[in-house]
DNA sequence: GTCGTCATTCCCGTCTCGCGAACGGAGGTT
DNA sequence: AACCTCCGTTCGCGAGACGGGAATGACGAC
């Protein structure tokens, strides 16, 4: 709730929003039975059963011994939306290849509501251990990704985002003035590529590179390691070069739709 | 509409009915625009309107360029079912041991809704190219999968399955009649493994081996090849045996919660 | 048998939600 | 430029859906 971004006019439907609230519940194994969620959520149990019943109907729930989990067509929506973003295959060969290229973890990454959803992970052979996972999110302001993605963006979505944003620390790197991260963003515009140090994750380093496309930009790429192996030499060196190239490379198979 | 299964009784709520139904266009690219949708759906364009904009703010979809997408939350969800799954890095381990074993494709799939949906696949090197994917979903009737499984159900859920199925042929092999069906389960239930001899696919042949779980069961594993490869011989010898072995180890691996 | 817990059902009153129409803005055509 | 068309968006209204609360069932435990 600390965020409001995207905070659109109109009308909303209370149904719909009370059926995602219970959805969330489920998805977090917080409470999976009538009662367990008439309680967690402030409802009745009537009105509980009856979305539950919905719920099930449309098969995104179902039932499990007590309770309920969420049904395996969401691994198929996933597929949908995979397929609905351009150039899912171009970026996962890409990004393998520069994660194996590196050895360290690299990202796909682009905007949504404000902030950087992970497209697709992959591991190289020495990469560190990180919590991230395809869906997951991030501050457009403490990633590389984020950054990236922001300084070629489209000045008036720049501006839209920038606007709803509230720069929450997340370490105590993260760059939290809105005057020197815009500053910040002219540096990544002419190098051509985002730094993140440390200011997301502690004791991580991250390069990205946008991937762009005409006037927009689809997303970034970006490898992240221990500040061990990261030096500046390395990471503005061959780490930049190398999601550089990989960004170009997306950018040259993209089909243009 | 042709199946009606799992017709619970009860109040369903029609704006989240409406929501995912809307959600289904977008998913299906049908139809991204609130006038398109408006016309595609039956509803009027306020309607449509103020649904987008819920699901928008619920982050469910994403606006792009004109029209709407599924967004990326979807896949942080499909994350969240496979750890709702028992075993799911088990069942993945195992299934693309098989898979490389036998050089076809194997596949992990559970019953939901009185349907199979495939949890996961994996290919072998010689495998033939199908259209299943994870989340997909198929009749019990005609995969071995599906009748793996239902031979192993307990009896109430099986015969709550059976009643509300219709037996719709998929190709002319397909078992449509009740009687020979409830035979076929019995020769299952004896030899402990199902076989689909072209009754889904036409020129298809799969095998597959119910994975238990005390007194019920958690899904099936199944091996899938082309005639050409599986003869009767191979199909009841070796990979027979090949699923039963993978069904096992993954039964004996599965913690029970 | 009795109590407790939970899912399910029923009814009621309110406010939501879907509709149709009107508005406003962006292109396109003349 | 003026006009038209095609969108997305907003508004007001009336029907009926929806959430709440309480009663009913179903099931187990002791």
């Amino acid at each position: 709730m600390a965020s409001t971004p995207n905070k659109r006019t109109g009308r909303r439907i209370r149904s719909v929003e009370i059926a995602f609230t219970i959805l969330d519940a489920i998805r977090a194994n917080e409470a999976t039975s009538v009662t367990e969620l008439a309680d967690e959520l402030g409802h009745s149990k009537s009105t509980i059963h009856s979305h539950l019943r919905t719920l099930e109907s449309q098969e995104i729930i179902v039932r499990q011994d007590d309770g309920y989990r969420l049904s395996l067509q969401l691994l198929d929506m996933a597929n949908d939306v995979r397929e609905q973003v351009a150039n899912y295959e171009v970026i996962v060969d890409e990004v393998d290849k520069l994660a194996s290229e590196t050895g360290e973890i690299a990202h796909f990454g682009l905007e949504e509501h404000g902030k950087v959803a992970y497209l697709y992970k992959a591991m190289g052979t020495q990469a560190v251990e990180t919590v991230s996972r395809p869906g997951g999110k991030q501050p457009m302001y403490s990633t590389s990704l984020g950054k990236a993605i922001l300084a070629f963006l489209p000045a008036d979505r720049r501006r839209e985002i920038l606007d709803h944003v509230s720069f929450a620390p997340k370490t105590p790197k993260t760059i939290t003035d809105p005057e020197r991260f815009a500053d910040e963003l002219d540096v990544i515009t002419d190098q051509r590529y985002a730094i993140d140090d440390e200011e997301n994750i502690e004791g991580l380093r991250c390069v990205a590179a946008p991937v762009k496309n005409e006037n927009t930009v689809l997303g970034a790429v970006s490898v992240s390691g221990p500040v061990s192996r990261s030096t500046d030499e390395v990471l503005h060196g061959e780490l930049a070069e190398s999601v550089q190239r990989t960004a170009n490379v997306i950018e040259l198979n993209t089909k243009f739709s």
